[in-house]
DNA sequence: TTACGGTGTAAGCGGCATAG
DNA sequence: CTATGCCGCTTACACCGTAA
Protein backbone atom coordinates (compact mmCIF):
# COMPACT_ATOMS: atom_id res chain seq x y z
CA UNK A 1 0.00 0.00 0.00
CA UNK A 2 1.13 3.58 -1.30
CA UNK A 3 -0.59 6.06 1.48
CA UNK A 4 0.14 8.98 -0.24
CA UNK A 5 -0.14 12.71 1.79
CA UNK A 6 2.23 14.99 0.08
CA UNK A 7 0.39 16.76 -3.03
CA UNK A 8 3.60 16.31 -5.94
CA UNK A 9 3.36 12.78 -4.92
CA UNK A 10 -0.10 12.70 -5.57
CA UNK A 11 0.34 14.73 -8.73
CA UNK A 12 2.96 12.39 -10.13
CA UNK A 13 0.85 9.29 -8.99
CA UNK A 14 -2.19 10.40 -10.56
CA UNK A 15 0.18 11.16 -13.78
CA UNK A 16 0.91 7.43 -13.74
CA UNK A 17 -2.52 5.95 -12.82
CA UNK A 18 -3.71 7.75 -16.06
CA UNK A 19 -1.77 5.25 -18.00
CA UNK A 20 -3.62 2.51 -16.80
CA UNK A 21 -6.70 1.12 -19.15
CA UNK A 22 -8.68 -0.17 -15.99
CA UNK A 23 -8.97 1.24 -12.59
CA UNK A 24 -10.68 -0.14 -9.59
CA UNK A 25 -11.37 2.67 -7.26
CA UNK A 26 -13.72 3.25 -3.81
CA UNK A 27 -13.11 6.66 -1.62
CA UNK A 28 -13.92 7.84 1.86
CA UNK A 29 -16.37 10.74 2.81
CA UNK A 30 -16.19 12.61 6.01
CA UNK A 31 -19.31 14.21 7.03
CA UNK A 32 -21.38 12.32 5.02
CA UNK A 33 -24.13 13.24 7.13
CA UNK A 34 -23.95 16.88 6.81
CA UNK A 35 -24.77 19.02 4.59
CA UNK A 36 -21.55 19.30 3.18
CA UNK A 37 -19.82 16.34 3.12
CA UNK A 38 -15.90 15.94 2.10
CA UNK A 39 -14.72 13.98 0.11
CA UNK A 40 -11.52 12.37 2.34
CA UNK A 41 -9.57 9.60 0.32
CA UNK A 42 -9.63 8.37 -2.85
CA UNK A 43 -8.25 4.43 -3.33
CA UNK A 44 -7.01 3.27 -6.39
CA UNK A 45 -5.41 -0.51 -7.84
CA UNK A 46 -4.28 -0.62 -11.25
CA UNK A 47 -3.73 -4.55 -11.09
CA UNK A 48 -6.77 -6.81 -9.94
CA UNK A 49 -4.11 -9.95 -9.24
CA UNK A 50 -2.77 -7.52 -5.79
CA UNK A 51 -4.75 -9.95 -2.97
CA UNK A 52 -3.29 -8.21 0.01
CA UNK A 53 -3.58 -4.59 -0.94
CA UNK A 54 0.07 -3.97 -2.47
CA UNK A 55 -0.33 -2.02 -4.59
CA UNK A 56 -3.33 -0.05 -3.71
CA UNK A 57 -2.46 3.98 -3.91
CA UNK A 58 -4.58 5.63 -1.18
CA UNK A 59 -4.85 9.59 -2.17
CA UNK A 60 -4.66 11.89 0.57
CA UNK A 61 -7.33 14.56 -1.10
CA UNK A 62 -9.31 15.74 2.36
CA UNK A 63 -10.01 19.57 1.62
CA UNK A 64 -7.96 19.55 -0.85
CA UNK A 65 -9.88 20.36 -4.28
CA UNK A 66 -7.19 21.28 -6.04
CA UNK A 67 -6.27 17.44 -6.41
CA UNK A 68 -9.74 16.40 -6.57
CA UNK A 69 -10.20 17.98 -9.25
CA UNK A 70 -7.00 16.97 -11.11
CA UNK A 71 -7.85 13.26 -10.74
CA UNK A 72 -11.15 14.42 -12.45
CA UNK A 73 -9.69 15.62 -15.03
CA UNK A 74 -6.39 13.21 -15.86
CA UNK A 75 -8.70 9.81 -14.90
CA UNK A 76 -12.71 10.42 -14.35
CA UNK A 77 -13.56 12.64 -17.69
CA UNK A 78 -10.74 10.19 -19.89
CA UNK A 79 -13.24 7.63 -21.64
CA UNK A 80 -10.15 5.66 -22.53
CA UNK A 81 -9.85 4.10 -18.56
CA UNK A 82 -12.23 2.20 -17.16
CA UNK A 83 -13.14 3.29 -13.96
CA UNK A 84 -14.79 0.36 -11.20
CA UNK A 85 -16.68 1.13 -8.56
CA UNK A 86 -19.32 -0.47 -6.60
CA UNK A 87 -22.33 2.04 -6.66
CA UNK A 88 -20.52 4.18 -8.40
CA UNK A 89 -23.16 6.72 -8.50
CA UNK A 90 -22.50 7.37 -4.37
CA UNK A 91 -18.41 8.31 -5.74
CA UNK A 92 -19.20 10.00 -8.92
CA UNK A 93 -20.95 12.72 -6.88
CA UNK A 94 -17.52 13.70 -5.37
CA UNK A 95 -15.84 13.24 -8.46
CA UNK A 96 -16.72 14.65 -11.69
CA UNK A 97 -20.52 14.16 -11.66
CA UNK A 98 -21.72 13.89 -15.56
CA UNK A 99 -18.54 14.36 -16.71
CA UNK A 100 -17.65 10.85 -15.27
CA UNK A 101 -16.46 8.84 -18.53
CA UNK A 102 -16.25 5.15 -18.91
CA UNK A 103 -17.90 3.98 -15.26
CA UNK A 104 -18.18 0.19 -14.78
CA UNK A 105 -20.58 -0.09 -11.56
CA UNK A 106 -20.61 -3.67 -9.55
CA UNK A 107 -23.33 -2.93 -8.18
CA UNK A 108 -25.22 -2.31 -11.15
CA UNK A 109 -24.23 -5.45 -12.94
CA UNK A 110 -24.79 -7.34 -9.32
CA UNK A 111 -28.45 -5.97 -9.93
CA UNK A 112 -28.71 -7.11 -13.81
CA UNK A 113 -28.05 -11.36 -12.86
CA UNK A 114 -31.26 -12.88 -11.82
CA UNK A 115 -31.37 -13.98 -8.52
CA UNK A 116 -31.24 -18.07 -9.35
CA UNK A 117 -27.96 -16.87 -10.63
CA UNK A 118 -26.60 -14.73 -7.06
CA UNK A 119 -28.48 -15.74 -4.88
CA UNK A 120 -27.88 -13.32 -2.50
CA UNK A 121 -29.84 -11.61 0.51
CA UNK A 122 -28.76 -8.12 -0.60
CA UNK A 123 -26.00 -6.52 -2.95
CA UNK A 124 -23.91 -5.12 -0.44
CA UNK A 125 -19.75 -4.79 -1.46
CA UNK A 126 -19.96 -7.03 1.73
CA UNK A 127 -22.23 -9.62 0.83
CA UNK A 128 -20.70 -9.76 -2.33
CA UNK A 129 -17.09 -10.18 -1.36
CA UNK A 130 -18.03 -13.13 1.22
CA UNK A 131 -19.56 -15.14 -1.42
CA UNK A 132 -17.88 -14.50 -4.66
CA UNK A 133 -14.04 -14.70 -3.50
CA UNK A 134 -12.23 -16.24 -1.13
CA UNK A 135 -12.53 -13.17 1.74
CA UNK A 136 -14.64 -13.92 4.90
CA UNK A 137 -15.49 -12.12 8.04
CA UNK A 138 -15.05 -8.72 6.20
CA UNK A 139 -15.18 -5.53 8.90
CA UNK A 140 -17.35 -2.72 7.67
CA UNK A 141 -17.46 -1.08 10.95
CA UNK A 142 -14.64 1.32 10.01
CA UNK A 143 -16.94 2.40 7.17
CA UNK A 144 -18.67 5.14 9.42
CA UNK A 145 -16.06 6.04 11.00
CA UNK A 146 -14.68 9.53 11.40
CA UNK A 147 -12.72 9.67 7.68
CA UNK A 148 -12.03 13.57 8.78
CA UNK A 149 -9.55 13.06 11.56
CA UNK A 150 -5.74 13.33 11.01
CA UNK A 151 -3.87 11.02 11.58
CA UNK A 152 -6.09 8.35 9.91
CA UNK A 153 -5.57 4.91 12.19
CA UNK A 154 -3.83 2.28 10.92
CA UNK A 155 -7.05 0.49 11.03
CA UNK A 156 -8.37 2.85 8.64
CA UNK A 157 -5.92 2.65 6.41
CA UNK A 158 -6.71 -1.16 6.28
CA UNK A 159 -9.46 -0.89 5.79
CA UNK A 160 -9.60 2.14 2.68
CA UNK A 161 -6.72 -0.40 0.96
CA UNK A 162 -8.91 -3.42 1.28
CA UNK A 163 -11.84 -1.79 -0.03
CA UNK A 164 -10.69 -1.70 -3.28
CA UNK A 165 -9.18 -5.08 -3.49
CA UNK A 166 -12.45 -6.33 -2.82
CA UNK A 167 -13.62 -4.40 -5.30
CA UNK A 168 -11.43 -5.63 -7.81
CA UNK A 169 -12.13 -9.20 -6.88
CA UNK A 170 -15.49 -8.80 -6.91
CA UNK A 171 -15.67 -7.46 -10.36
CA UNK A 172 -13.47 -10.35 -11.85
CA UNK A 173 -16.28 -12.82 -10.59
CA UNK A 174 -19.17 -10.90 -11.60
CA UNK A 175 -17.47 -10.55 -14.67
CA UNK A 176 -17.23 -14.26 -14.91
CA UNK A 177 -20.67 -14.79 -14.00
CA UNK A 178 -22.21 -12.25 -16.92
CA UNK A 179 -19.70 -14.21 -19.23
CA UNK A 180 -21.47 -17.20 -18.58
CA UNK A 181 -24.85 -15.92 -18.72
CA UNK A 182 -25.18 -13.83 -21.43
CA UNK A 183 -27.19 -15.67 -23.71
CA UNK A 184 -27.21 -15.28 -28.02
CA UNK A 185 -30.63 -15.36 -29.00
CA UNK A 186 -29.30 -16.78 -32.61
CA UNK A 187 -27.25 -19.82 -30.41
CA UNK A 188 -29.81 -20.95 -27.84
CA UNK A 189 -30.74 -24.44 -27.89
CA UNK A 190 -34.74 -24.34 -27.56
CA UNK A 191 -35.08 -27.78 -26.82
CA UNK A 192 -32.83 -27.79 -23.85
CA UNK A 193 -34.54 -24.22 -23.00
CA UNK A 194 -37.82 -26.43 -23.03
CA UNK A 195 -36.76 -29.50 -21.13
CA UNK A 196 -35.74 -26.90 -18.19
CA UNK A 197 -39.11 -25.50 -18.21
CA UNK A 198 -40.68 -28.31 -17.70
CA UNK A 199 -38.23 -30.21 -15.53
CA UNK A 200 -38.69 -27.28 -12.96
CA UNK A 201 -42.28 -25.94 -13.70
CA UNK A 202 -44.24 -28.59 -10.86
CA UNK A 203 -41.44 -27.21 -8.11
CA UNK A 204 -42.24 -23.34 -9.39
CA UNK A 205 -45.86 -23.82 -9.13
CA UNK A 206 -45.79 -25.44 -5.65
CA UNK A 207 -43.85 -22.81 -4.35
CA UNK A 208 -45.35 -20.21 -5.98
CA UNK A 209 -48.66 -20.89 -5.16
CA UNK A 210 -47.38 -21.63 -1.34
CA UNK A 211 -46.01 -18.09 -1.49
CA UNK A 212 -48.95 -16.10 -2.46
CA UNK A 213 -50.96 -17.82 0.10
CA UNK A 214 -49.05 -17.15 3.02
CA UNK A 215 -48.90 -13.73 1.86
CA UNK A 216 -52.88 -13.46 1.45
CA UNK A 217 -53.20 -15.18 4.57
CA UNK A 218 -50.65 -12.71 6.52
CA UNK A 219 -52.79 -9.52 4.59
CA UNK A 220 -55.91 -10.67 6.12
CA UNK A 221 -54.48 -11.43 9.59
CA UNK A 222 -52.74 -8.53 9.82
CA UNK A 223 -55.81 -6.50 8.79
CA UNK A 224 -58.34 -8.49 11.06
CA UNK A 225 -55.58 -8.73 14.09
CA UNK A 226 -54.56 -4.83 13.44
CA UNK A 227 -51.46 -5.25 13.79
CA UNK A 228 -49.56 -2.61 11.38
CA UNK A 229 -46.05 -4.31 12.02
CA UNK A 230 -44.47 -7.52 12.63
CA UNK A 231 -40.60 -8.76 12.50
CA UNK A 232 -41.03 -9.63 9.16
CA UNK A 233 -43.84 -7.67 7.34
CA UNK A 234 -45.22 -4.32 7.72
CA UNK A 235 -48.82 -3.31 6.50
CA UNK A 236 -49.84 0.15 5.36
CA UNK A 237 -52.58 1.60 3.32
CA UNK A 238 -52.22 3.30 0.19
CA UNK A 239 -54.55 5.84 -1.02
CA UNK A 240 -55.37 6.13 -4.81
CA UNK A 241 -57.55 9.39 -5.97
CA UNK A 242 -59.39 9.03 -8.90
CA UNK A 243 -61.36 12.26 -10.40
CA UNK A 244 -63.88 12.15 -12.91
CA UNK A 245 -65.85 14.52 -13.77
CA UNK A 246 -69.76 14.42 -16.11
CA UNK A 247 -68.68 14.29 -19.95
CA UNK A 248 -71.31 16.34 -20.79
CA UNK A 249 -70.84 19.22 -18.64
CA UNK A 250 -67.35 18.81 -19.36
CA UNK A 251 -68.32 18.66 -23.12
CA UNK A 252 -70.87 22.17 -22.43
CA UNK A 253 -67.76 24.34 -20.92
CA UNK A 254 -65.58 23.85 -23.22
CA UNK A 255 -68.16 24.69 -26.42
CA UNK A 256 -69.48 27.64 -24.48
CA UNK A 257 -66.19 28.84 -23.05
CA UNK A 258 -64.01 28.31 -25.96
CA UNK A 259 -61.41 26.63 -24.08
CA UNK A 260 -58.39 25.77 -26.00
CA UNK A 261 -58.89 21.82 -25.75
CA UNK A 262 -57.45 19.67 -28.21
CA UNK A 263 -56.22 16.50 -28.13
CA UNK A 264 -57.04 12.73 -28.40
CA UNK A 265 -58.61 10.49 -26.50
CA UNK A 266 -59.12 6.58 -26.57
CA UNK A 267 -62.21 5.23 -27.19
CA UNK A 268 -62.33 1.90 -25.89
CA UNK A 269 -64.31 -0.99 -26.83
CA UNK A 270 -66.69 -0.28 -24.48
CA UNK A 271 -67.04 3.48 -25.26
CA UNK A 272 -67.26 2.32 -29.37
CA UNK A 273 -69.98 0.23 -28.52
CA UNK A 274 -71.99 3.11 -26.85
CA UNK A 275 -71.57 5.45 -29.58
CA UNK A 276 -72.79 3.18 -31.66
CA UNK A 277 -73.34 5.08 -35.32
CA UNK A 278 -71.31 8.13 -34.11
CA UNK A 279 -67.69 5.86 -34.54
CA UNK A 280 -68.96 6.02 -38.13
CA UNK A 281 -69.56 10.18 -38.32
CA UNK A 282 -66.18 11.19 -36.68
CA UNK A 283 -62.58 10.58 -37.80
CA UNK A 284 -60.76 8.14 -36.16
CA UNK A 285 -57.09 7.67 -35.44
CA UNK A 286 -56.21 4.38 -35.63
CA UNK A 287 -52.54 3.22 -33.74
CA UNK A 288 -51.58 -0.12 -34.49
CA UNK A 289 -49.75 -2.17 -32.12
CA UNK A 290 -48.19 -5.13 -32.55
CA UNK A 291 -46.80 -7.58 -29.89
CA UNK A 292 -45.19 -11.41 -29.91
CA UNK A 293 -46.90 -13.65 -27.30
CA UNK A 294 -45.64 -16.70 -26.01
CA UNK A 295 -48.11 -19.56 -25.18
CA UNK A 296 -47.10 -23.33 -23.84
CA UNK A 297 -48.50 -26.10 -25.29
CA UNK A 298 -48.22 -30.07 -25.00
CA UNK A 299 -48.06 -29.61 -21.29
CA UNK A 300 -47.11 -32.83 -20.19
CA UNK A 301 -48.77 -35.09 -18.29
CA UNK A 302 -47.21 -34.43 -14.79
CA UNK A 303 -47.65 -37.96 -12.90
C1' DT B 1 -27.57 12.93 4.19
C1' DT B 2 -28.01 12.08 -1.62
C1' DA B 3 -29.79 10.17 -6.24
C1' DC B 4 -32.79 7.66 -9.09
C1' DG B 5 -33.67 3.32 -11.43
C1' DG B 6 -35.85 -0.79 -9.86
C1' DT B 7 -39.61 -3.19 -7.71
C1' DG B 8 -43.97 -4.01 -5.45
C1' DT B 9 -48.86 -3.29 -5.96
C1' DA B 10 -53.20 -2.26 -7.75
C1' DA B 11 -56.20 -0.96 -11.41
C1' DG B 12 -57.64 -0.53 -16.25
C1' DC B 13 -57.61 -2.29 -20.70
C1' DG B 14 -57.58 -5.54 -24.78
C1' DG B 15 -57.12 -10.22 -26.58
C1' DC B 16 -58.37 -14.75 -26.37
C1' DA B 17 -60.70 -19.04 -25.08
C1' DT B 18 -64.74 -21.14 -23.47
C1' DA B 19 -69.61 -21.92 -22.56
C1' DG B 20 -74.21 -21.49 -23.72
C1' DC C 1 -73.66 -14.15 -31.16
C1' DT C 2 -72.87 -12.58 -25.86
C1' DA C 3 -71.07 -13.15 -21.24
C1' DT C 4 -67.32 -14.36 -18.46
C1' DG C 5 -62.81 -15.06 -16.74
C1' DC C 6 -57.92 -15.40 -17.28
C1' DC C 7 -53.65 -13.46 -18.85
C1' DG C 8 -50.38 -10.08 -20.11
C1' DC C 9 -49.39 -5.35 -20.91
C1' DT C 10 -49.53 -0.58 -19.36
C1' DT C 11 -49.94 3.12 -16.08
C1' DA C 12 -49.54 5.32 -11.61
C1' DC C 13 -47.67 5.65 -7.32
C1' DA C 14 -45.00 4.40 -3.00
C1' DC C 15 -40.92 2.85 -1.40
C1' DC C 16 -36.29 0.66 -1.53
C1' DG C 17 -31.23 0.04 -1.94
C1' DT C 18 -26.36 1.51 -1.97
C1' DA C 19 -22.14 4.22 -0.88
C1' DA C 20 -19.52 7.12 3.51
Amino acid sequence: MFYLTDNNDIKKCIQQLATANILWIDTEVADYNTRKPRLSLIQVLAESQDLIGDRVYILDVLDNLDLTNFFIDKIMVEPNIEKVFHNARFDIKFLGKNEAKNITCTWEIAKKLPYYILPLPNLKLKTLVENLTGFKNIDKEIQGSDWGQRPLTEKQLEYAKMDSVYLAQVHLALFELMKQNNSEPTAENLDELGQRYQDILHEWKLLDSEITHILERIKLAMQAQNISETSNFKLSPTERVTQKVNFAELAAIVQNQEIDLDFPITVTQKLQKDFGDIMNKISVNKEKNSSWKLTVKNLSDIN
